[in-house]
DNA sequence: TTTAAAATTAAACGATTGTTTAATTTTGCA
DNA sequence: TGCAAAATTAAACAATCGTTTAATTTTAAA
């Protein structure tokens, strides 16, 4: 997936914009004005605002490779891989949320027909990258038995989304004002919440 | 809040429409097209497409009262408690999980000026409740200390929903073909996820 | 039965939607 | 420098948007 340095604006103006008013509630005029462009450009650089979602999907979710294997090859403890891949995919839903929330939204729309594959095929290698580092704790008597694997993911990019998407009450409750609050909250109070509670249900402690 | 016949069938049909397509992505044509209403009608008893929002969120969190503390105040274990709290967070946001995406999804809208405040006041009555249990539990020594009690509610709602939103790819990946399956996974396999994680985390096991 | 209010309708309003057209400008290679 | 391809533009397209109007029907109390 290669963009002109053209495309690329247009891709990250609508990223920004389908994120903050979702696909439906964005027009082209809004994401031409705000990068900058005549309107005809999306027509002409993606074919529809349609294609220009799917382009953007399989553009943004691409990068997302190697990091966590490169975890769980890693040469440590069964409980330290695993708290760093939980902290892993904080920063990378963290990172990538506006992404994340388009797709979350479209995916659950029956309107929409994009199959957005990428999407499903990176999410399925993660599952099973992450089952199979799981079961071979299991089998060394590191990690516990009784767990529902495939509901760790979910606890993990869940519990940041909800965070996200009630931002406006936690501001208000719990005095996150300033954004250097925010972030502090998600890579660490976050982080911290996410990794104590899952190996509280999967490490086995000596 | 009270609603005619004919403004609730317009509210439930609304409701459907906004979960599945977006408030921006639904016309009010096709509301009124899937209630069998005259277009006007919505205009004419809620005053505009913006304003029937308002009402379904009013109309649709007005009955989230007492169940919360009739748990609370029973007469038995935190940890039985606890489990029996977290089984009733799951179960109320799936009964209405239309009009809690409706509001996640509009909350974080920087266009929309609605207050959302009957939502925002739910949200902070159940999070005190839940704080101040635990606490009660924490000075009796049945619930650890070093907990962070505001990501307690977004694991259990952000869970659900992670699932929910990725219900395409659950389907197909661990074979939950039916309602059914759906039904008994959401009620038995989340709920009881939650509970042994949650509960590792949060329990001082005697 | 009369009558005023409420409910319902089809039609039209101007504004905005995504997309296309056809003309013009810019680009980069020969 | 010449010239075809690519990029960019303003304008127009039909379709749909949310809302309003004005006329008609239904309702229910007097």
């Amino acid at each position: 997936m290669e963009l002109n340095e053209k495309q690329l604006q247009i891709v990250q103006v609508a990223e920004k914009l389908f994120a903050e008013h979702g696909f439906a509630g964005t027009s082209v005029r809004q994401i031409a004005k705000e990068a900058n462009i005549n309107i005809a450009m999306i027509s002409y650089y993606f074919g529809s605002k349609e294609k220009l979602l799917e382009h953007m999907v399989v553009y943004r979710m691409s990068d997302f490779k190697g990091e966590l294997d490169t975890i769980i090859n890693q040469d440590s403890s069964f409980k330290s891989r695993f708290n760093q891949i939980i902290e892993l995919f904080v920063q990378r839903i963290h990172k990538n949320n506006r992404i994340y929330k388009i797709v979350h939204t479209e995916l659950s729309n029956s309107t929409r027909c994009l199959t957005f594959e990428h999407y499903l095929v990176q999410k399925k290698n993660n599952y099973d990258a992450l089952t199979e580092f799981i079961n071979k704790g299991q089998e060394q008597y590191e990690f516990k038995n009784n767990i529902e694997i495939p509901l760790i993911i979910p606890t993990i990019l869940g519990t940041y989304f909800d965070f996200h998407h009630n931002l406006v009450f936690f501001k208000e409750t719990y005095n996150l004002d300033t954004p250097e609050a925010i972030e502090h909250y998600i890579n660490h109070t976050i982080v911290k919440h996410l990794q104590s509670m899952l190996c509280a249900m999967v490490c086995i402690e000596a």
